[in-house]
Parts: C-alpha cells; sequence; structure tokens
DNA sequence: AAACAAAGGGTAAACGTTTACCCTTTTTTG
DNA sequence: CAAAAAAGGGTAAACGTTTACCCTTTGTTT
C-alpha cells in the first residue's frame, strides 16, 4: 500500500508537502496541491490514520460501551453517540458484551489502548470508586444511565424514581385504586427505583400494594408473560397494572387477554422505556418515554466538549432527565 | 501516559524485554516477567494500540458498514459481527450514515485509513463494479446482502426471489385464491424480487393478483397501514396479503382490524424478515426468517478466513440463504 | 576441561505520519 | 533599489511500538 513516501517522491516533492497538502496546511501552492493530488489519486494513496493518531496524540474515534447491540435500548444508544460522532468527523469504536464489573472494564481498557479520548459507558457493574478513578484518567469519559455524585457533571441519567411516581399519578389520576406491579428480577438500581417512586406516590394517596400484587421476572416478553401468570394466580383483583418495561408489559397485555381480560376496559396497563415496540402493539402501550438516543447524544456532547476545553466542566450542570408519560391505548379511565 | 519506555526505565531491562513481556514472548526469564509486569501496574501502563498496529501492520479491528443502528435489522447485522469480532479478539469499529454512493464509499475508506483488514459491507448503492475493485483491494472485505457473481465467495445473501415463492406455496397451501401485495416503494432489489417470486409462484397455480392489488410504500409501520388503506379503497376482495416485511405487516393487520377485518380469520397477512417485533405482535405475525444474525457471523467468519489464509477463497462455496417460513398466528387456512 | 548449545536480554531500525525549524525565492514597502 | 516581509518548501526528529540481529552468561556434553 502506498505512504506519503511514495507520493513525495512521484510528485517530486518532500514528505512535508504531501502531508501540508492532505492537512489543508499551510505553506503550499496551488501548483503543488495539484501536482500531489493527482499522484495520490494515481496511486490511490490512503493516509494510514493508526500512524496519524501516533504522531498527532489525537484520536478520531469515539467509544461506545454497552452490553449489546440486539437490546433495541442500547441500539438506539449506539445510534444517539453514532450521530455525535459523525457530526464530529469520528468513528465508533463498539465495546460490548458486559457481562461482569471484568468484562465492563476490559471493554474500557481496550478503549483505552486506542487512545481514544471520549467515550460514553454504560456501567452497572463497576463500582463507583473504579468508575470515579477511571474518569479522572480518561478526560471525556462520560456515564450514562448512571448517576454518581463525585463526578455529577459527567453523568447523563434518568429519574427512575421520578418515573414511578409519574406512572402512580397518571393511573391514580384516571381513578384507579388497586393496584399491582412487575419489576425485573435483576440487581440493579433501575428496576427498585421505579417500583420505589411508584409505591411512595401510591402511599401519599394513602394506597398500598399488596406483597403479594407485587411479582419479578426477566426483563423480556416472556418474562412478563409468566409474571403476570403468577399474579393471576394470587387470586386478587387489581385494575391497574405498572410494569417495568415495555417488552414485559406487552408480554403482560397477551396474558392477560389470553385470561379473559380485557386491556385497557378490564385492566390498564402502563410499560417503561417506550421502545419502538410499544407503538406496534395492539392496544398500543401506553408508557414512559426514556429518551436514551436525546441521552446519548448529550452524553458525546459533554465528552467532546470536555476535551476541547481542557478544563473539566466546572457548571453545576444537571443532567437529569425526567421520564415523559406517553399515553397511547393500554390505559383508560376505571370505570 | 506512561509509555513502555518509561517501564523498561523503572524496571531495568530494555523496552525489548518490556515488549516480550507484553506479548508473551520468548525469551523473557520468570523474573523479569514479575519484575516487569508489576511496573507496568505501578505505572498504570497502557500500551498503545496505534502504535503496535502501525510496527506490525495487523489490524485487530473489525469493520462494519451499515445504514444505521436505530433499524433492529441492522442493529442485529452488528450484533452478529460483534459477537465474532469478540472471540477473535478484536473490535467493531462501525462505519454508519449510508443514504448513497458517495457515504457508501466514505464509510469504507475510513475504514481503510484505520488499515481494518476485515469487513462486512451493507452497500445498495455502490455499483458491482467499484465493489469488486474494493474488494481486490481489501483481502477480507465480505459482501452482506448482496450477490455479485464476480465475487461470489465473498458474499453472503438471502435468496429473496426464492422467499416471496415460499410465501405463495404457503398462502396456496393453506386454499387461498385472492391475493394481494404490500411493497416497498424503495430502488432496491429485495422488495422487488420478493414480488416477482411471490407472482411467479402464484403463476404457476394458475393465480394472478389484480393490478390494483398491489402497493407500494415506505417500509415502516406508517407505510403498512397507508398501502392497506389504499387496497381496501380498490374495493376489491381479497383474503390473503403479503407483505414486504414485518413492520408493514403490523401496520397492515392494525388498519385491517380497524376496518373490521380479524386477521386471520377474514384475512391472512404474511411478513418477512422476522424481526424482534414480530413475535410481540397481536396476533403473533406469521413471517418468512431472515436470519441476518447468524448470516453476519458467516461473513464475518469468511472475512476473517480470507486473510488468515492469504489465499483467496477457491472452492466454490455458495453463501446462499433461503428464508424460513415461521407459522406464528397471522395466518390460516381460508374457510 | 574444552566446545558448544541454550537461555536471557540488549541495540537499533523500522512502521507512516506531523511539524518545528530552517532556507530560498518572490513580492512588497519605503 | 535596498530592505523587509511573505510565500513556498525541505530536513529531520518525534510519536510508541516490534523484532531481527547480536552479545553475554550459564549449563550441557564429550
Amino acid at each position: 500500500m502506498a505512504t506519503i513516501k511514495d507520493v513525495a517522491r512521484l510528485a517530486g516533492v518532500s514528505v512535508a508537502s504531501v502531508s501540508r497538502v492532505l492537512n489543508n496546511g499551510p505553506k503550499v501552492s496551488k501548483k503543488t496541491i495539484e501536482n500531489v493530488t493527482k499522484v495520490m489519486n494515481d496511486l490511490n494513496y490512503s493516509p494510514n490514520a493508526n500512524a496519524r493518531a501516533l504522531v498527532t496524540q489525537k484520536s478520531t474515534i469515539l467509544g461506545v460501551v454497552i452490553p449489546a447491540l440486539i437490546d433495541p435500548f442500547f441500539a438506539s444508544l449506539a445510534h444517539g453517540v453514532e450521530q455525535v460522532a459523525r457530526k464530529n468527523n469520528r468513528q465508533l469504536l463498539l465495546s460490548t458484551g458486559l457481562v461482569s464489573a471484568e468484562t465492563e472494564i476490559q471493554a474500557i481498557n481496550l478503549l483505552i489502548e486506542r487512545r481514544c479520548d471520549v467515550m460514553v459507558v454504560h456501567s452497572k457493574k463497576l463500582s463507583d470508586h473504579v468508575l470515579i478513578e477511571l474518569a479522572s484518567k480518561v478526560p471525556g469519559l462520560v456515564l450514562i444511565d448512571r448517576y454518581i455524585e463525585e463526578i455529577a457533571q459527567r453523568c447523563v441519567w434518568l429519574d427512575n424514581l421520578e418515573g414511578g411516581k409519574i406512572a402512580a399519578r397518571h393511573l391514580l389520576a384516571l381513578n384507579h385504586q388497586s393496584f399491582a406491579c412487575i419489576s425485573s428480577k435483576h440487581q440493579i438500581d433501575d428496576p427498585l427505583l421505579r417500583l420505589q417512586g411508584f409505591q411512595n406516590e401510591l402511599a401519599l394517596a394513602g394506597v398500598d400494594i399488596a406483597e403479594d400484587l407485587i411479582e419479578y421476572g426477566e426483563p423480556t416478553l416472556q418474562g412478563g408473560e409468566m409474571a403476570t401468570q403468577k399474579l393471576l394466580a394470587s387470586g386478587k383483583r387489581f385494575s391497574a397494572l405498572f410494569v417495568y418495561n415495555d417488552a414485559m408489559a406487552i408480554g403482560a397485555i397477551s396474558t392477560l387477554e389470553d385470561n379473559g381480560y380485557k386491556v385497557p376496559s378490564d385492566i390498564s396497563v402502563l410499560g417503561f422505556d417506550d421502545v419502538l415496540l410499544s407503538s406496534y402493539s395492539r392496544p398500543k402501550l401506553t408508557t414512559l418515554n426514556y429518551p436514551i438516543e436525546e441521552m446519548a447524544m448529550q452524553a458525546a456532547n459533554i465528552g467532546l466538549e470536555l476535551i476541547a476545553k481542557q478544563v473539566a466542566a466546572n457548571n453545576s450542570t444537571n443532567y437529569k432527565y425526567i421520564p415523559r408519560l406517553v399515553k397511547r391505548e393500554s390505559t383508560s379511565f376505571k370505570s
């Protein structure tokens, strides 16, 4: 593969001049530009990005650390970052396969080895302490879906607690009085907070949820179906169901209807996330919008800013997002 | 950031030894390994991947060129490649934003600048000629969802024509006699071939489709809804509907039910792709499975093999995939 | 005990760029 | 027209690695 030296030789100039042409640098005449450009085309020259990165000590990549692309939620996240990357002439380098603290740190380390200076990281397993340390090393590291007080200016997150409250208020406003809940059995904060917010707000209205009307399952369609079966098996009645995410909510609706309940006339179902799925279901799902793509774009932009002005983001800006209720067809007034 | 020289100095050895430790090379004693490893940890040393790539002339990245991650179909594709990448200690470098021949070639060129030697490319706009040329330059380039005879050993593709035929056979077997079709208005081969296969197979059974029972729309939920409205507006009756993809099919079902038709008892609806959505819809969608993730893995593996054994894949292996009918609930016997 | 092999490790070139510094030629200025 | 400035371009060091080649020390063989 042709190098800058080959181009220089054939064009009869020094490598410095070729480099200048390549970078639209100063000190190069129109004639030289034309000449060199022609030779570049003839040789099919392609500058070596690795060599460039080495000497300039700059990166043209933007890192993303997520569990896996197959989950539409994370695909949206990556898509958000990708848009910002493209706008800034950077390329997406993806590190995935997060299953443990170990794999999470590995994923980040791979980006560091590439000298990637900006990265959007979704980490659930790494400790606050490790992430703070990492953040001090990588100036453009931004956390998404996580809040750590010490590095608050570098956290873009959703207020899950408030999400639960919004859900409760919506259902209460629809005159519901008996509630059930399906949560995720995964050991992360999100489901806990959503549930807690929901219960807190209900408590304010003097309502509480029976022990056996809270079920846990895998955060998937099947998980939702199974949890709903357990809920029905309890024999207890409820007119409103708040579910951890949309996939589970759709599973719940499916099981409810299979058991003769109409949604929303018999039972209202409220999801969370507002992924693509939710507007495809029948009835269309009422849910809480998690603006992950927008958040991801914000996170990427913060990372870019952080490295632009060497200074750490000083302002006490808060990158907290509040989920927004999206009313569709799966909830209705309790008759 | 600490370099190999810093490590060498502090460990009291040469950079060569450090490099050997780093690469589990030969000619290094147990004692040196321990010593150097300790210093590496102390300094928080991270080898520079760019420098490594430069000197070894090897890449540890695997490129993917797709339109955008937001489409679950392409997210699945990327996910397939990613799994292979991880298994081979490579990282995914994503090039997206394909809207024209120009952006497609740009995306590929960015990967080439990184000296990425293996890439899975989804290109619909670039000409055969350009892609053949590119393939000759990048030994590990593999095309996905496209077939070009001259580089057949480097094309992993789905037989859309056969897909259309399978669709027709299924519906005929269910005793249907009057058909409608919704296709995509996008100017690529896939919709044309699917439709053609469908019509060809119907023709064999002596059936053909009325002109105004073939509609075109955007390949989205809304596109499917609108196309269905036009179909109904024709006033012509049909008992089976073959739709370009699952998103449109779900839109179609939605519109049909809104107009008082039951799916599948009044009208059977058959989708294509078998994306996640299809099992979430009510009724669950009968569709043709497009094993894109598996295909992507295959493509990535082929790319890896191509560069492993310098020799071009000689065998006349054919990487053609046939979609598989997935019977769910949206099609049934015509009563 | 001499000869040799094996093991461990160092030196320096090479990978393909960018850029600070220097030099020459041309143009501008008074 | 001399002096100064501007424009154009070249030289070589530097970025952080890997690795071929060489050297020394130690152990093994006869």
